[in-house]
DNA sequence: CCTCTGATTGTTCCG
DNA sequence: CGGAACAATCAGAGG
């Protein structure tokens, strides 16, 4: 089914219960037009290459709240084995929660995009390479010069990383 | 057997 | 500027 329609994906959550806005993407699907459904694991590279080695996203900071919120959560509520439990719990909490104690994790969040902001530095470099089409690329093998000689990342220099600033006054 | 789906919010990227 | 898709998780359910 791969629920071509909203229909019983999103359903009524809480809508009514909970004014959380309008949470747009219930299933943004309707837009895409998905092929061949590819999301989690690819099967086969055969022809829905769309991304070589494209770095996986950094976890925003509600996501690494809510890895730790998840433990807890399942901790206490040992029962509950839905993800979307724990999703729904964790972001009502998220919002409840304010932004000083949000801080540490948008912090880690905020590093996590730093580092992912090199990754996409590199991952550009092959894109630029060429816009090559599934066609056109049949035999390249000897062509395949996946050798970034220089170092793109800076490694030696290491910034440090700024720790959260501690806003006392 | 293996793939997908659910649900949260945020973030990121391309056009 | 905006939309659209995807990031983890974990077990269940279906094809």
């Amino acid at each position: 089914m791969k629920t071509p329609k909203g229909k019983g994906a999103a359903k009524v959550t809480k809508e009514a219960l909970k004014p959380a806005d309008d949470r747009k993407v219930g299933k943004r699907k309707a837009a895409a037009v998905p092929d061949k459904i590819s999301k989690q694991k690819a099967k086969k590279e055969k022809k829905a290459k769309k991304d070589p080695n494209k770095p996986k996203r950094p976890p925003s900071a509600f996501f690494v709240f809510l890895e730790e919120f998840r433990k807890t959560f399942k901790k206490e509520n040992p029962n509950v084995t839905s993800v979307a439990a724990v999703g729904k719990a964790g972001g009502e909490k998220w919002k409840s929660m304010s932004p000083a104690e949000k801080a540490p994790y948008e912090a880690k969040a905020a590093k996590k995009k730093d580092e992912y902001g090199k990754l996409m530095n590199a991952y550009n470099k092959k894109q630029e390479s060429t816009a090559d089409d599934a066609n056109a690329e049949s035999d390249r093998s000897k062509s395949e010069v996946n050798d970034e000689d220089d170092e793109a990342t800076g490694e030696e220099g290491e910034e440090e990383e700024e720790e959260e600033e501690d806003d006392d006054d």
